[in-house]
DNA sequence: GTGCGATGTATCGCGCCGATACATCGCACG
DNA sequence: CGTGCGATGTATCGGCGCGATACATCGCAC
């Protein structure tokens, strides 16, 4: 999952660690925190071990190379190779079950704009079904457990049910958007916002090639 | 944290592994998905070899210990000890930074009815925060870099803004609740429900301050 | 009588986290 | 002028928790 989300901000341009961590952060800081460096400089090195991804030194091509005078590290700087954007394109399109999760989901969604039309749709039915199943589940919880369970961890479950139906509710705007051919404007809440013509459907053109 | 919701279930009633993890499933059911054995049985290992749960042999203590004839394994029921008890209570207590993330803070509400007053108040107040700078993360984000982002991105960005919004209403609520020394009753939508005299004020009578 | 789903215990590899260490740079404050 | 502190930057380590996997028993439906 983390290795869709840093080959698609690699793709948008080549950083280091740590930029790519604050970028990271601002792209998925609705569905989880920021991630930790004992995750990213690991997931970096298995990247680079296969061959996703090259390291770029600071000092460009023609440069003298920074001598091992001091023990100067620098910064690293990172690069995607053509076998990365396969890779990513394989990973954007692939969704196996942990897609669904919250998790998956949200990195997936993420990238939507480079994601083609029928995948976007199928990831937004597998999440709804999964949501629905969870919904299920507490609903049932709630309705024979009442007795058995103390009034917080009841309260807890009517939120957790509350959270499902609104996050159905949202998906199924979403489908009901794809299904139309749209980009998801619109605001949630209505506004008198000007509905200038939307990226038409399957643009957002992405992914240029590499000029 | 997962200590705390073993030894909180342990503490209602002796369970073998099972068992537990279905209870889990359903106390914790709305803040994470089932645990798995991979957890499940190191942790009450773990538990075990710091006696704070000891294995009460399905064969009760009279029965015949049952040969070895085959390899038979049967179930194995865990208790928790006096020690468990205590260390259940100090976790209970206890408020660190991860008691306000989002699992940690799930698990501690689960057994809110064991919690005294002070303390549910404070884990409260500490989850609040949490998810109010959660949000002005969001609004930030909203608020500057509507041209960086595409318009999927943006709008995971608002569903978790929302998402947001309305937990710290939610908590608000419960904090109000708690001052005005009310259990969660009330139902978050008003409905005709009789207002039985619930638990009154400090009541939920959980831990009697140990005598 | 046999096969299948629920019950039940257990291990293994690995992703990911938090804590920790260490080094450089710019700049504010005395 | 220095000094110290917060932001930038790379990296490792111990340990928790997960999914996959294996294996065994029990009840019951076909």
């Amino acid at each position: 999952m983390l290795d869709l989300a840093i080959l698609g901000l690699l793709q948008e341009s080549s950083m280091h660690g740590y930029e790519l961590r604050k970028e990271l952060a601002t792209k998925l800081g609705a569905i989880r925190a920021a991630i930790s460096y004992g995750t990213l400089y690991p997931t970096l090195r298995r990247l680079r071990g296969a061959g996703w991804i090259i390291e770029a030194g600071e000092a460009a091509a023609g440069a003298e190379e920074v001598p091992p005078l001091t023990s100067r590290r620098g910064r690293v700087v990172y690069k995607i190779t053509a076998e990365g954007k396969e890779r990513f394109a394989e990973l954007l399109a692939r969704a196996g079950p942990e897609t669904y999760e919250d998790a998956g989901f949200g990195v997936h969604f993420a990238f939507f704009a480079r994601t083609d039309r029928a995948t976007r749709l199928r990831i937004l039915e597998g999440r709804r079904r999964k949501v629905e199943e969870r919904r299920e589940g507490l609903r049932d919880v709630l309705a024979r457990a009442t007795e058995r369970l103390d009034a917080y961890t009841l309260e807890l479950q009517r939120h957790g049910l509350d959270a499902c139906e609104r996050e159905v509710r949202w998906l199924e705007e979403l489908i009901a958007n794809e299904r139309s051919g749209r980009a998801p404007e619109g605001r949630p809440s209505g506004s008198p916002q000007e509905e200038d013509s939307p990226p038409p459907p399957g643009s957002t053109r992405d992914i240029p090639e590499r000029p």
